[in-house]
DNA sequence: CGCTAATATATCGTGATACGACATATTGCA
DNA sequence: TGCAATATGTCGTATCACGATATATTAGCG
C-alpha cells in the first residue's frame, strides 16, 4: 500500500478526508452564526467587532484588510454596523481621509459574552482537529475498512 | 504574557487570539474562494462538488446536511449547479420523492485539480495551525484529556 | 383499504452581503 | 502648484440562504 499519495494523484480517500475536514469547519462557523443571531447579531457584524476591537488602529481599510474585503466593501459594513449602533465613526485628526472605529457600550457587551462562548467551543474542538489536520498532511487516509454510512 | 484566563473573564489578549484565529481561518477560505473562482466555479459550487464527491449517498438532503443549509436552500443550489452543467439530477427508484446527485466529466475535472491544489495549501498551513490552536486552548484550565462526542 | 401525517424536493419573494464602476476628499510629492 | 496616490463612500448588480408555501410520494394507523 502506498503510504504517502504522489503530489499529483487523488484517491477517493483524499476527497473524504478533504470534505471531512470542511465539514468541520463549517460546524464551527455554524456554531459561530447561530451564537451571533441568538445574541441579536448579524454573522458578519460579530466578525468585524471581533476584527475591530482584536487588532490595533482600527480603520475601514484595516478592517477590509482582516477581513478579506475590499474597502468599499468595508465602508458599506461600517454603515450598516452605524446603523446598528454597534460603532462610532472617529475622524482621524492628522490624516483626514482616515475613519476610525470604536464599539460602542452594547457592542462591548454583546462581543464580550460571544467571545467568551467561543472560546469554550474553541477548546471543545481543539482535540478534535489536530487528528484532522494531521491526516489531512500526511496523505492516504488510512482505515478505508468502514462503509462511511453514517449521516445522522 | 498571558496567564490563565478565568472561565468567565477576558482579557485584551484574549480577544487578540480569537481574532487572530479567525483571521487565519479567513486566509484559508480566501485562498479557496480564489481558486474556486480562478478554475471557473463559484466558492460555493465548489464546497457543493466536494461534499457529493466526498461522501456516500448524496441526494438534496444530505447535500443540505454536509452543508448546513436548509434542503429546500439545497434544492435551490443544485439548480444553479445544474444550470452550470456541474452537476446530473438522477432519480431515485426505490423512493421517487429523493433525488440523487453526479457530478458532470466537467465537473470531476475541475474538482479534481482543485482538491491537489487545496491538499497542498493545507500541508503548508498544519505547521502555523498547530500552535494557533494550542495558543486558544491554553490560558485556561488545561483541559484533561476528555474525549468530547460531538454533541450538539 | 382509505385517510392523514411525515418526508423530500421545489418555487417565490425578501434580506444580507460583496463586488465593479465610479465619485469625492485628502495627502504626498515632483 | 499640479497631479498621482490614498482613503472612504455610493449605486446598481449578483450570489446565496431563508421563511412561507406548494406538490408529490411514502408511511402508518384504524
Amino acid at each position: 500500500m502506498a503510504r504517502k499519495s504522489p503530489e499529483n494523484t487523488l484517491g477517493d480517500a483524499d476527497y473524504r478526508a478533504l470534505a471531512e475536514f470542511r465539514h468541520q469547519l463549517r460546524q464551527f462557523l455554524l456554531f459561530s452564526e447561530n451564537a451571533a443571531r441568538d445574541a441579536g447579531l448579524q454573522p458578519r457584524h460579530h466578525q468585524a467587532l471581533l476584527a475591530i476591537k482584536g487588532f490595533a488602529d482600527s480603520t475601514i481599510g484595516n478592517l477590509a484588510t482582516r477581513l478579506g474585503i475590499k474597502p468599499h466593501s468595508a465602508a458599506e459594513l461600517v454603515n450598516r454596523l452605524v446603523a446598528a449602533k454597534l460603532v462610532r465613526r472617529t475622524a482621524d485628526r492628522m490624516d483626514r481621509r482616515r475613519v476610525h472605529l470604536a464599539l460602542t457600550a452594547a457592542a462591548e457587551k454583546k462581543l464580550e459574552a460571544l467571545t467568551l462562548a467561543h472560546r469554550a467551543e474553541l477548546r471543545r474542538l481543539v482535540t478534535l482537529w489536530g487528528p484532522l489536520l494531521k491526516g489531512l498532511a500526511m496523505d492516504a487516509v488510512p482505515a478505508p475498512d468502514q462503509p462511511q454510512a453514517n449521516v445522522e
